[in-house]
DNA sequence: CACTATAGAGACGTCGGACGTTTGGCGGCG
DNA sequence: CGCCGCCAAACGTCCGACGTCTCTATAGTG
């Protein structure tokens, strides 16, 4: 198990010393093969895997580019994880969510642009106008945190938790909200982050995220035990 | 790009949905090939991407097995991730930590038993033992972190902030600690948070922890702005 | 009968070549 | 000058072959 996983390491090292900064253009794969002695099915497999990591951009009938190594892209593989967690590791996450997602939350309330206030209270509206939409309310709910987070301007921070919030996650928590007729509340929440973060404050930021999170996390908890016994 | 995309789409999905549960043997390549519609060589790129997410673990000459799924295995690939990000991103990963890990450490505070308190101490033992031995320092200093977050049992979140603070990332902090002869002024920080917690102190864990990665965060700024002027 | 050495089957690792499909650019044509 | 079509280049996929490693069942031995 030497030679594909060698190439691997050798691009990945290439790339982490600069020699091949973003947006370069690899050597054709035979070339790249003949390059680090092997074949050129094992090049395509270690190609295969920088690209499935997004450190690689593979495009047919033109060639292989570094991509951006954005945290974006580099952090997409974080979510792709976490939806392959085990249930009993999913209250793992929660409790991530919980000490991180008030930090950020309150590192928003300080840079939030009024631009950034409005963006967000539209998307509350979205959220109230969709109260019966399940599919609609777990897209507003995404795009909600994302947005607050993103106005941190920490890209690292946002893909993070991005990815602790799989899709698969938020589902399950909503699936339970409206089960248990919790939905409304939940959305008086989010008013209460968006409110607190209208008048910049912090500490009420952060306190209204924890207050967030926890109840999903509640909710996560029902949920799991549903589906355990049941 | 479809055909080596989609074998992976399905053999991910069928671990998620449960069909192949941990430590499940996959059927041999050329079988899932056919089974999948696409030639071995399809089937073997698919394997090896899944194996180097550690979803999967290929065994020569044995078989192919789904893993343990356990979030230490699934969160390696953020290390990997964190170290191919740029200079100018790696501050952002600080603010991350900033915010992540004096919670973790606070919580830490609340779950440590007696014997956890026993190997931190050791190790900050060795740390000062080892004080003029940089490769060491940064040893005992990746051991004490991990050791300190391992502490609140949750094994997602001391995954998650071991690939933050990424081996690269902590030479390069403890280069500047080193050069700017403030090693030793940076044990003491971390006889500051074994204190806090050995008093089961949250909110002291917490603000000494902060402290402590302040002082990284401002000596990885000296570090990035001397390697990109010079 | 228990244990060990060994041979064989099964499975992954690697290679080489061939052909299809797509892309991008060059050159001719209007 | 601009548009269109052709062609070389590069990735996508497939096939077949052979090497190497594991596990296991089997035969042999004490």
């Amino acid at each position: 198990m030497a030679l594909t996983d060698d190439a691997i390491a050798k691009i990945r090292s290439m790339i982490q010393s600069g020699e091949l900064p973003p947006g370069t253009r690899l050597p054709p794969e035979p070339q790249l093969a003949a390059q680090m002695g092997l074949s050129r099915s094992g090049v395509r497999e270690a190609v295969k895997v920088l690209e499935s990591a997004r450190v690689l951009d593979v495009r047919r009938g033109d060639g292989t580019y570094v991509t951006s190594l954005a945290p974006r892209l580099l952090l997409e593989g974080l979510g792709v994880a976490v939806e392959l967690l085990r249930d009993d590791t999913l209250l793992e996450v929660m409790e991530v969510r919980r000490l991180l997602e008030p930090m950020a939350t309150g590192l928003a309330a300080l840079r939030m642009t009024d631009a950034d206030l409005d963006d967000i209270g539209q998307i509350l509206e979205d959220m109230r106008a969709a109260a019966d939409d399940a599919e609609k309310l777990i897209q507003f709910d995404t795009a909600f945190h994302h947005t607050v987070v993103a106005t941190t301007g920490n890209e690292t921070l946002t893909s993070l938790l991005d990815g602790l919030s799989g899709r698969t996650l938020r589902a399950r928590v909503w699936r339970g909200l409206i089960e248990g007729n919790a939905a409304h509340k939940t959305i008086d929440e989010h008013q209460a982050i968006y409110l607190a973060l209208r008048s910049r404050d912090q500490l009420l930021a952060q306190a209204s995220a924890l207050i967030h999170v926890n109840t999903s996390e509640a909710w996560l908890r029902t949920v799991l035990a549903k589906s355990a016994s049941g």
